[in-house]
DNA sequence: CGTGCCTATGTAGTATTCTAGCTATATGCT
DNA sequence: AGCATATAGCTAGAATACTACATAGGCACG
């Protein structure tokens, strides 16, 4: 019985960038200073095990405003759960955790 | 011209945790949440870099605390420039810095 | 209308990180 | 002695992250 997925530091500090708020792909480099051939293969790797879940932004909406299409992420249930495990195995990621909610 | 070395996130966040005061191996690991197979190999190449320096305790000091010798790291003056570096570009990094001198 | 800049996502190949283990000293339990 | 726990450092091989580059639409400049 495979214990849940545990992820790597970084795989964490996207996760938690994503509950904090960030919902696409060049919000979370923006936030985390992380390249783009970290933050995207994460994401699709989480996706795959789970813990995110993704949707396109209407072309609509996108060419509206003048720029390409964003592709949102959203934690899942399994990703909260799996989220609070690595808050407390990384004591920065558990802080960020706690700013959101805290302040 | 060699632009200083660029550190990874992980990287960043060791020397980060350095110069807040974790000055061996095992104190960062735990001050981290970071593996010993992340901090060891990472610290020795950062040691290459001259980015940190080293010494071992003295086999007395550790014998008489009833422990194994504990190898100290320092950040040196190229270390310390290059960390500048990586505050700025990682936030996270640069906030775990201003807590340090800020509070 | 070509070049550069900004947003946004993505990929190939190399460098780093992580999992799972090891070495070693000391303490305590059975 | 044998086993477990704790501190401390380290390594091989598999998995992941990073550098550098690519794609693509829209905008501005000269």
């Amino acid at each position: 019985m495979n214990g849940s997925p545990k992820l790597s530091h970084t795989a964490a500090l996207i996760l938690q960038t994503i509950e904090n708020g960030c919902s696409y792909g060049f919000d979370i480099m923006d936030a985390t200073g992380l390249p783009s051939g970290t933050v995207y293969p994460a994401l699709r790797r989480m996706e795959t095990e789970g813990l995110i879940g993704s949707h396109w932004e209407p072309d609509k909406k996108a060419a509206a405003q003048q720029r390409p299409a964003r592709k949102y992420y959203r934690v899942t249930r399994a990703g909260a759960q799996v989220l609070e495990q690595s808050q407390k195995r990384y004591p920065l990621v558990g802080r960020l955790a706690a700013e959101k909610s805290g302040r």
